[in-house]
DNA sequence: ACATATATCTGACTAAAGTCAGATAATGGA
DNA sequence: TCCATTATCTGACTTTAGTCAGATATATGT
């Protein structure tokens, strides 16, 4: 096949221009884990859970490291007010200092790519590089089912509050919406689904039974950083595949006038606008598909 | 700087997305070394110093690695005829049915990039993903003075030969042909510039003196699977360098009415037809430029 | 023939990156 | 209050991926 060759051949050619940065560049006199571990930190600094989780480690490794770098003056670990348990790691001000040279380098690298290139290449460079990035993050997104209640899915509605409430004219309440219990988006009753990127959560969509056979959908969201992928079809496809597996034969959902790409998206993946079935105050418009 | 901070997004997307392949994908139980020295050796076995240098192995270790896949069955090391020095690895059949394997998964892994996304972004993707590769190669290209006696060199001028005899209307013969002698491309009479992509010599350009202050351009050669990347400007710019640094005020040049390429590029570049200048039976055109 | 260089190999050593078993302390729910 | 769970930590161990110093055999130029 003629596509998964050039996939192959990128793939090699990446791998090797960006083998230099993992192994030496980003390297100064430093394990690469170690490197990855100020980048994760960051400036405002991260909870040793996360960074264990974001970069796959070991418990007990991820421990040591940590030791390593508070042994180097460039890290302190302090815990946190909420959880006596999760303790976070923020960089000093030495710390800071490295994370801006790694930083530089970085950029070095990202530089020293464009550099022997002509104006109109560098460009041509950029360009698709920005259209790989996109495409390849689209790819990369994985569903999977999640308890609501779990923070990832908590901070997913967060965010969906948030802007419905910037969005809406009038702001928007969550006491005076017809908000979904969470057992209602556990099985049996429902199913809830989380967008992942890497691991990150990056949107949320939960499906609910409204009576035998009709279900209806809520909590749509997917963050702004990975709009325009297509994932709003997808996510809504994945919805729609798992109502079937509960035997849902028709989906019913509601939305608000101001939503327009909600709204776009709906009519484009076949559901057709039918009249008021429910008294949700932000609702302007209510749609129906049955699943064939 | 915008392109900059695209350029390390595109480099943090694709290395999470890679890095699957390189830490586990294609660990199927088995160091990375192994399996890259595998892929290396390749259906047609190779020399021993090849490997060495291509995955840029210590001797000892590489050996080593050798020794331990020869136990286990997938290769083995034979002296060539040619030089009673250098050994060749072979993959045993069992070795041709493990890289089997991994070209398997590799394939398997540029289908999982492709199978998410909608025909057309899938299209879209392949399509950004070529023009990364090649203006990533460009990008990677480095020009070095090398000894025309070296093997990598004379696998150059072969290869340019070989191109010439197949393109002229009635052949190449090196001997007819105004050749220069190796130390007329050595300092200090001129200089000869190869061009490696990841090491691999992938074209070369030599640049000899024909009085004080006036020199040729000899020798100019790229592998067909670098052309169209904008290197045969590089490349002449290069040489123009080295001859300006050499205390060079004109360059002349010579060349055949069938190689057309080769005719645009010089007259973009600044060089003006002149009339004949020497007895080169090949030569139709006849060019000369002032180095300001 | 002799010095020098090249290709490979062996053995001893090291650093990086992790794995695993269990200890300790805080949290959350019954 | 008790019990299972979670987050972190410690210590012992392993694998991976090298580096370095030399040994050996062959090739090459003078």
């Amino acid at each position: 096949m003629e596509g998964v060759e050039k996939v192959r051949s990128f793939n090699r050619t990446v791998t090797r221009r960006l083998g230099v940065l993992n192994e030496r560049y980003l390297g100064r006199d430093r394990p690469l884990v170690e490197s990855r571990l100020l980048f994760e930190i960051g400036a405002q600094g991260a909870a040793v859970r996360e960074l264990r989780l974001r970069l796959g480690l070991d418990s007990g490794f991820a421990s040591r490291l940590l030791r390593g770098l508070e042994r180097k003056k460039l890290v302190r670990t302090d815990p946190t007010g909420a959880d006596g348990r999760v303790r976070i790691a923020r960089l000093t001000r030495s710390g800071l200092a490295e994370l801006e040279r790694l930083n530089s380098l970085s950029d070095d690298l990202a530089r020293s790519m464009l550099a022997p290139l002509s104006p109109d290449q560098a460009q041509r460079l950029v360009a698709a590089m920005g259209e790989v990035d996109r495409l390849l993050c689209a790819s990369s997104i994985e569903f999977g089912e999640a308890d609501p209640r779990t923070v990832d899915a908590e901070g997913c509605l967060q965010k969906y509050y948030a802007e419905l409430a910037a969005r809406f004219p009038n702001g928007f309440e969550l006491h005076a919406d017809d908000a979904p219990a969470a057992e209602d988006l556990l099985p049996p009753a429902g199913c809830m689904l989380l967008v992942r990127l890497f691991g990150e959560p990056v949107g949320c969509g939960g499906i609910r039974t409204l009576e035998p056979g009709l279900g209806e959908i809520k909590r749509m969201w997917l963050s702004p950083r990975v709009r325009g992928l297509g994932l709003g079809r997808r996510l809504l496809a994945e919805l729609e595949r798992t109502g079937m597996a509960r035997k849902l034969r028709t989906i019913r959902l509601d939305t608000h006038g101001s939503l327009a790409e909600a709204l776009h998206l709906y009519r484009a993946c076949g559901y057709r606008e039918i009249p008021r079935y429910n008294a949700n105050p932000y609702a302007q418009h209510w749609f129906e598909k049955s699943l064939s």
